[in-house]
DNA sequence: ATGGCAATTTGTCTGAGTAAATACCGGAAC
DNA sequence: GTTCCGGTATTTACTCAGACAAATTGCCAT
């Protein structure tokens, strides 16, 4: 009777062993791209499990999760690091804990969409299209303003360390890890220079999550497009204090770095049939 | 001796009761306005208290807190809250635990600046006045930008919602509470009305942070400037679907916004006189 | 240099007890 | 009879206490 949580059946086996191998995530091969990689907890474990679970809609805003001893028997894991994951999903916005009326997911305008673990996890199952498209056009607005800010702002050493990083991806292509990093270190060089930390709290997250699934568009197939060129135009503009220029070309580039990402295969989550 | 921590002196008394009166914030009179008045619990203030703590600048990056047994004998709690409010400030990027070194404080760039709470927390110890203009700089750009959008997106119902509030507004004034609801009102609508989630994640939180100083403004001194015609003017935009014109009224409001916007009373640390 | 060993710190477990918030129920007032 | 009020019961998260495990660093001996 009463509240059916939704109730992950998973559970894994009963035996006191089993929890630390679900740990770690993708262990041994795969991933050692993810800055992020800190060897999870139990706690940090359980709530990505769950985070993922909502912000992909298996567990939908509005239903309570099962109490504290259920749940925390079902994972196979002590209440502590239970707790501690739901305090994590609370202070990212995706749950409410009370008394006597339980731990209820909070309605989707209650999360913080921008924190780059929440940013994570919806990438983690095949966002949709439409959720991506919103993505890019908001690192569209600001990351264009922010080329624009950084044509004015930008010092000699700003202007340096893009140079570098636009050399390092020359040098690596898009293809090897070694590039990526540079991408990223020419965008954060960038950010950098607008001298706006809200700006650059944002920007980092992002980038960091639309980067992930860079890496599945370079698994699946090549480069369309040389993003060389683009990169050089925003350069050049800002190099040249610029500001509407460098703004018209990061939006250039932004946009069609958004074409050359992937149209996810699972636009919604039901059909499958 | 070794590593001597920032530590707190605070530390309260030692009784076993002290807690709980530091617990529930200004409870009884001032606050009131703020939607995020849940009744914190142990943890919540803890974390609450380090959270200002590091964000005001008195904790600085780099430094390690107390070890757990220390840190929470201080505080005259257990472990098991105090844990808790660490894992909430890590998942906001404020800090990072790692066994066998401590929980450290970690640089300002990994912190997520957009965050409700640690937005919340800046404002708490009086923002300087550049943390504040970077942040309407950033608003300005992102709520831009999401004017233009809804321009071209807003449904009828929208239109009516964002009238209502505008209603709302010229009838309560801003100095009321019911008026500031209805302003926000009208901010949330036209947010919807872009149907993007992130710039609706995204600029809650601010303004509800930027909220709160406006009632400071309030309290000191009258507005210098009537709000409404501002107001009009992007609704009448977006009715028209002019998205050029409504990107650039919500820009000149919110510049206006801004300049009503009272300048911290300690910039950095010089006089008044 | 390299390998293992020890110390420190966070992490996890257990079980008990507290506090908050809802739901329920009985009684009084209308 | 119905409605409203206040207390009480129950459910749930919250806090406490103390022990043990795991991880990581740094030292030390080889």
């Amino acid at each position: 009777m009463a509240a059916l949580p939704p109730a992950d059946q998973h559970q894994l086996s009963r035996k006191p062993s089993p929890l630390t191998q679900l740990a770690r995530g993708p262990s041994g091969a795969v991933s050692g791209l993810k800055a992020r990689d800190k060897a999870l907890r139990l706690h940090g474990t359980i709530a990505r499990k769950l985070g993922i679970s909502i912000v992909s809609g298996r567990l939908k805003p509005g239903a309570l999760l099962n109490n504290e001893i259920a749940a925390s028997e079902q994972l196979a894991v002590s209440r502590t690091p239970y707790r501690e994951a739901v305090r994590i999903l609370a202070a990212k916005g995706l749950v409410d804990a009370r008394p006597k009326v339980g731990t209820r997911i909070t309605a989707q305008s209650q999360w913080n969409l921008l924190d780059p673990d929440v940013l994570d996890w919806m990438f983690e199952s095949e966002p949709d299209l439409k959720l991506l498209t919103s993505l890019f056009e908001l690192r569209n607005v600001v990351e264009s303003a922010a080329a624009g800010m950084a044509a004015q702002r930008r010092s000699a050493a700003h202007l340096k360390a893009m140079r570098a990083a636009l050399d390092g991806m020359a040098v690596h292509t898009l293809s090897t890890e070694a590039g990526q990093q540079a991408d990223l270190d020419f965008h954060t060089a960038l950010l950098d220079a607008t001298n706006n930390p809200f700006f650059i709290s944002l920007t980092n997250g992002v980038n960091a999550a639309i980067r992930t699934t860079t890496i599945f568009k370079q698994r699946t197939r090549p480069l369309r497009r040389d993003a060389i060129p683009d990169h050089e135009r925003v350069f050049d503009a800002i190099a040249a204090r610029q500001a509407a220029k460098a703004q018209r070309a990061m939006s250039e580039l932004i946009e069609l770095a958004r074409l050359d990402t992937p149209v996810s295969k699972r636009p919604a989550r039901n059909p499958a049939g």
